[in-house]
DNA sequence: GCCGTTTTCGGCCCGACTGTTTTCAGTCG
C-alpha cells in the first residue's frame, strides 16, 4: 500500500474522529518520503523479529523430525517469544553485556545466546540453514494459518511440493489437499478459510474496541436466562492495550444450550469450533470470542485458568506441583484427587501460599514472587479518581461546550475537571493564541460559580512544546493557568538526542507541570518519538513534572511499561482521557487499567488528591 | 534447550475440539 493510501486508511479507521481528521489532513501535505521516516522512527532492529521466527522455525522443524523432543521445542518456541516482546535490542543487548547478557533474558541459556551471537556477527546461524536444507518451505508463515501446524505443513511439502501459501492456495483450488490421507474435504476447506483470513491481515484489536463488543455479548448471555455466571477473561479481563481474542466464561448446568445461544448471536459471523464446553466463534468485528462452560463449582479455577496469561499460569501450576498438589481450570487438587480449592479464586491462590493478584498484574513479570511474599502492593482503582486533568471543549477541537463537559464530570463524581484546550501551533485543532485564551479564561470564570461547590473547574491548556523546548504561550498566560499540561504534536520525527534534550529543556523552563501522552504512540498507526526516558524521566523528577497516563484508547501513554520505567524515578502521575466529547471522559477505566498494568498505587497519581490538596500540590 | 526451595541431572502445565479415524494425532490456547 502507498504511503498515502496507507496514511488514509489509518484515519479512516482511527478512533476519534478529530484525530482522523489530522492524520488525514497530513496525509495530503507530506511526500511518500516524509511518511515512511515518520512511521518507521522508533522501530526495534529487525534483528529481534528475525531471530524469533528463526527460533520459531527450528522448534517446528524439530516437532517435524523427532516427536520425543516435544522440550526442546517448547524451548526454542519460549526463546521465541522471550524475544519477540523484548522491549529492547538484542544487538544492543549484545554489545553492552556479550552472551552473559542474553543470558538472562529468560529461557535463553549459553545454547541459545551462542545462536543469537553468531547470528549477529556473521548474519548466519548454522543450526537454522542446516535444518532448513531438509525443510526447504516457508514454515514460519505456514503455520501461521489457523490449522495448520508444523507437522501437516510438512506433509503437504513432503506429498504435493507445497512450499508457500500460494502454493498452497493452488493445492487446494485444486482439490489435491483433500486427497492425502488424514485430510479430507473439510479440512481442504478450513485451511482455505484460514488463508483468508491469514491474508486479511492479523492485527490486535483495539482494549476500547474490543471491550464494549464483549460487554454486550456478556450482556446478552446473562440476560438469556440460561447461565448462572458470565465474567470476561482472558487478555482484556489483564487490561491489555490490544486483545487478540475474547474469552468469556460461563458457568451453567445447560451448556449446551449456551453454546446454541452463543453461536445464534447477531454479533456472530461464523462458528469455528462448537462442544459443550468450549466454543469459538469468529465475530463481524473481525475478533475471535472463545466461551467456555465450566459447573459452578469450578468457577474459581476457571476465572484463574482464562484470565491467564499463559506465563503466569504456568509458574503458579508449577508452584502447585512443588506443593503436590495439581492445578486445571476446575480446581486445586491434593495428591488423592481431593479438591483443595476450587469455586473461589482467591482461595486458590490463598492455599498455594500467594497473596491475591488483580488480574492486570498477571503478566509474569515479578508478580508472583511478590504474590508468595506477600508484599504486592495495593493497586489504584477507578473509584480513587477525583477529577480529570485533560479535557477539551469546542473552544479547539473539542465536540462539546464547557458546560456540557462540566456537567459529564459531575455525572462521574468528580470534584474537579482541568479544561485544557489547545494553544495555536495546533492550527487543525482551532488552537487558541494569547487574546483567545484570556478571552476563553473569563468565560470559565463566569462560568465557575454556576457549579460552585459541585465541580471545581481548573484553568490550563494543552500547550505545544516547541521544536526549541519552549512552551507555545506567552509566560504571562502560563502563569494564570491553575497548572500547565504540555504535549508535543510537531517535528515527532526529530532524532534522539535532538527530541531528548528538547524535552528537558521544556521541563527546566520551570512551567510545565504535567507531560501529556509522552511518548505520542497511536497504537498499530504511529511509533513512539525517538527519547532517552530515562534521562527524561530524571529531568522529571529535578523539576517536578508530572506524567500523564493517557487513557485514549489508542494512545495509552505511558503503557504500562513506562510507567514500570517511571517508577524507579520515584515520579507522580496523572491519569486523564484527552477527553474530545462527554462520553469520552468514561475511557478513564482504560488508563486506570494501564495504571494497574504498570503497577500504580493511589499515592503516586496526582487527580486521586481533593481539591485544596491538589492546589496546593501545583503550588 | 533451559533451569534450580526437588535439582548441575532430571524434570519441564494441562485439557478441549476436530477430522479422520475406529482410538488418536494434530492443533490450539
Amino acid at each position: 500500500m502507498a504511503p498515502h493510501a496507507y496514511f488514509q486508511a489509518v484515519a479512516g479507521t482511527c478512533y476519534d474522529y478529530y484525530l482522523a481528521i489530522q492524520l488525514y489532513t497530513i496525509a495530503q501535505y507530506l511526500t511518500p518520503a516524509i511518511i515512511i521516516n515518520y512511521l518507521s522512527c522508533g522501530i526495534i532492529s529487525m534483528y529481534n523479529k528475525k531471530i524469533a521466527a528463526m527460533f520459531n522455525e527450528i522448534a517446528d522443524m524439530i516437532e517435524i523430525e523427532d516427536d520425543t523432543r516435544i522440550f526442546e521445542v517448547r524451548a526454542y518456541r519460549k526463546a521465541a517469544m522471550t524475544i519477540d516482546t523484548l522491549q529492547e535490542d538484542v544487538e544492543e543487548i549484545l554489545d553492552k553485556g556479550g552472551t552473559k547478557g542474553l543470558m538472562e533474558l529468560p529461557g535463553i541459556g549459553e545454547g541459545l545466546a551462542k545462536k543469537i551471537e553468531e547470528f549477529i556477527k556473521t548474519g548466519r546461524m548454522r543450526k537454522y540453514d542446516d535444518m532448513k536444507k531438509k525443510f526447504p518451505m516457508d514454515l514460519d508463515k505456514l503455520t501461521l494459518i489457523q490449522g495448520l501446524g508444523a507437522k501437516k505443513a510438512f506433509r503437504l511439502y513432503n506429498e504435493l511440493g507445497v512450499k508457500t501459501i500460494d502454493d498452497l492456495k493452488k493445492a487446494i483450488e485444486a482439490h489435491k489437499v483433500r486427497r492425502l490421507e488424514g485430510f479430507g474435504e473439510k479440512s481442504e476447506a478450513e485451511l482455505g478459510k484460514g488463508i483468508g483470513l491469514y491474508q486479511a491481515g492479523i492485527s490486535r484489536m483495539l482494549l476500547g474496541t474490543a471491550l464494549p463488543e464483549a460487554e454486550t455479548i456478556i450482556r446478552k448471555i446473562r440476560g438469556s436466562g440460561l447461565a448462572d455466571r458470565v465474567e470476561l477473561a482472558g487478555s482484556s479481563r489483564r487490561m491489555k492495550e490490544t486483545v487478540g481474542d475474547l474469552d468469556i466464561l460461563v458457568t451453567s448446568s445447560k451448556p449446551e444450550s449456551i453454546m446454541d445461544f452463543v453461536t445464534g448471536l447477531s454479533e456472530v459471523e461464523s462458528v469455528t469450533l462448537k462442544g459443550p464446553t468450549k466454543t469459538t466463534v469468529r465475530l463481524k468485528i473481525g475478533l475471535s470470542c472463545d466461551i467456555r462452560v465450566v459447573e459452578r463449582k469450578s468457577f474459581g479455577a476457571g476465572m484463574q485458568y482464562f484470565i491467564g496469561n499463559k506465563d503466569h499460569n504456568v509458574k503458579v501450576r508449577q508452584i502447585a506441583i512443588r506443593k503436590g498438589y495439581k492445578l486445571n481450570e476446575y480446581g486445586l487438587f491434593g495428591k488423592n484427587g481431593k479438591i483443595i480449592a476450587a469455586e473461589d479464586e482467591r482461595e486458590i491462590y490463598d492455599k498455594l501460599g500467594m497473596q491475591y493478584p488483580e488480574p492486570e498484574m498477571r503478566e509474569n513479570r515479578g508478580e508472583i514472587e511478590l504474590s508468595l511474599e506477600h508484599k504486592l502492593p495495593t493497586l489504584i482503582q477507578l473509584g480513587d479518581i477525583k477529577g480529570d486533568l485533560h479535557v477539551h471543549t469546542n473552544n479547539s477541537d473539542g465536540a462539546n461546550t464547557l458546560e456540557e463537559m462540566v456537567a459529564q464530570a459531575e455525572a462521574l463524581g468528580y470534584s474537579y475537571i482541568g479544561i485544557t484546550d489547545h494553544s495555536k501551533s495546533e492550527y487543525v485543532a482551532r488552537g487558541m493564541d494569547e487574546a483567545r485564551f484570556e478571552r476563553y479564561s473569563d468565560q470559565i470564570d463566569r462560568f465557575k460559580d454556576k457549579y460552585e461547590g459541585r465541580v471545581k473547574v481548573l484553568k490550563s491548556a494543552e500547550t505545544d512544546i516547541l521544536k526549541d523546548g519552549s512552551l507555545d504561550f506567552s509566560n504571562k498566560s502560563l502563569d494564570s493557568m491553575d497548572y500547565v499540561l504540555g504535549s508535543i504534536h510537531t517535528n515527532l520525527n526529530m532524532g534522539r538526542e535532538e527530541m531528548t534534550k528538547r524535552i528537558i529543556r521544556c521541563m527546566e523552563g520551570g512551567y510545565l507541570d504535567i507531560w501529556a501522552h509522552p511518548t505520542d504512540r497511536l497504537i498499530n498507526a504511529r511509533q513512539p518519538i525517538q527519547v532517552d526516558l530515562d534521562r527524561v524521566f530524571e529531568a522529571a523528577k529535578d523539576n517536578g513534572v508530572v506524567m500523564e497516563v493517557d487513557a485514549f484508547p489508542d494512545r495509552l501513554d505511558l503503557n504500562d511499561e513506562n510507567i514500570t520505567r517511571a517508577r524507579k524515578h520515584d515520579l507522580k502521575f496523572s491519569i486523564d482521557t484527552d477527553a474530545h466529547r462527554g462520553d469520552h471522559m468514561l475511557f478513564m477505566r482504560y488508563g486506570i487499567g494501564t495504571a494497574k498494568r504498570g503497577w500504580l498505587t493511589k499515592n503516586e497519581v496526582i487527580n486521586t488528591m481533593r481539591y485544596e490538596e491538589l492546589m496546593k500540590y501545583f503550588k
